[in-house]
DNA sequence: GGAATTGATATTGTCAACAATATTTGTTAA
DNA sequence: TTAACAAATATTGTTGACAATATCAATTCC
């Protein structure tokens, strides 16, 4: 959290997107704790605003406040990271169906497009950008689905999967998403929803499956992880 | 509008809950516009306490929060109203397939004994009753199916069904709830998933089709409607 | 040395006041 | 009578101060 203010003052939106993608990018571990007046520090905001802020923050599921004691990114615990994975799959599938349908010329080369970056940044070896592009692949076959409900919930639901495997993921995991994205994106363009639906079910199995979530729980945070600056 | 003022402080979630069911009971409708002070007279608390209410009233989709004008009762699009049934159909099969599979005694017991509730306010005549247990038993099945993200998911979109039909329902709509519901519990208790996503899918048709979504907007709010006292 | 207690400090929760913006009311002119 | 304009009022947005609660540091006791 090494944002510096500007004279211009932060939007409630400005901040909401910093915390949120110092979060998503792994920058805010889970069980990180956000000082209110702290944060209003940084932002150079009064510190009702960050309140607000937070409140947001809470309702994406990216953070839990506790009352009295404060803000801190949130900790899925193993039931609820299965059942983000449940949630996504309801929603993905039912998308990527939807699609199948409706796709055309353009919103085809949107995907076409993307997977491409995607697959160029994974192969010179640039993985941050490489998973960002993954799960910004997601949210445009939300968008091209045009549900805007949809698209808003797996919104907050893909941010939760970033913390979910922040907390869990195993050391042998690897970002396999452009051979799988390729294969989604020949389904959709082909409307064979029945592909669709199985490569977009087999893709999110395989995200979950590199996950520890049979073994013990991630190892507890200890008091000074949660205490040191986080820069 | 005319909760009456108690000793005990009001809590924001009992502020919440107020406002809430007042929406979804109809009391409050569509385009209604809700003026933080007057709010805090009413629940006799500090106005900042509303603002925060309304901002997670706001989240669930209930309400519209227009910068700087205030805070009005939603009122859904057309394609809105279709988008939240598509969320709906999505969630809902969803669901209802995972509960065929889960279901034991106990949960049976629970529906036959929600759905019977129904069939008795309903040949009573007891309509206000019959629809709020309608809307109920679609929660049962979410809190059954064991999935607290979407349960909660479908509890916003089930409020916003409420103001939808509010809007758009036509004159000849009558509840046609307990009949699909036992066909539904039917299914579910005999394990069987593609019956269970076909009444339900159904169903929801069923109540996507009594509204008026078709035509021209339902009718422009006007001034009257907006200032009248709403009590 | 560890646990319990106390006091100091930090942080969150709440509030009323003021600034900014919108709405309503009153007045005037055509 | 209607439209335009100005003034008054209402409402929302923001802030800093204070109350309530939690945390941390220091001290004492066993």
């Amino acid at each position: 959290m090494d944002a510096k203010t500007t004279n211009r003052p932060a939007t409630d939106q400005d901040i909401h997107d910093r915390i949120w993608s110092s979060i998503v990018d792994r920058q805010l571990a889970p069980g990180t704790r956000l000082k209110e007046e702290h944060l209003a520090e940084i932002f150079n905001v009064n510190r009702a605003r960050i309140r607000q802020v937070l409140q947001h923050l809470a309702r994406d599921g990216l953070i839990t406040l506790v009352p009295n004691r404060g803000a801190f990114v949130a900790e899925p615990s193993i039931e609820e990271a299965r059942d983000v994975f449940f949630a996504r799959r309801t929603i993905e599938e039912r998308l990527v169906e939807r699609l199948c349908a409706t796709i055309d010329d353009q919103g085809a080369r949107r995907l076409r497009d993307h997977v491409a970056a995607e697959r160029r940044a994974h192969d010179a070896g640039d993985f941050e950008t490489a998973i960002r592009l993954s799960g910004a692949f997601h949210m445009l076959i939300a968008d091209l689905a045009q549900s805007q409900i949809l698209a808003g919930l797996l919104r907050d639901l893909v941010s939760r999967t970033s913390l979910i495997t922040a907390l869990y993921q195993s050391r042998s995991a690897h970002n396999c998403g452009p051979d799988e994205h390729e294969a989604l994106v020949e389904a959709i363009v082909a409307h064979d929803a029945a592909a669709a639906i199985e490569v977009m079910k087999h893709h999110l199995a395989h995200i979950e499956a590199q996950l520890d979530l049979e073994g013990e729980r991630a190892p507890a945070r200890n008091l000074a992880d949660i205490l040191s600056p986080r820069r």
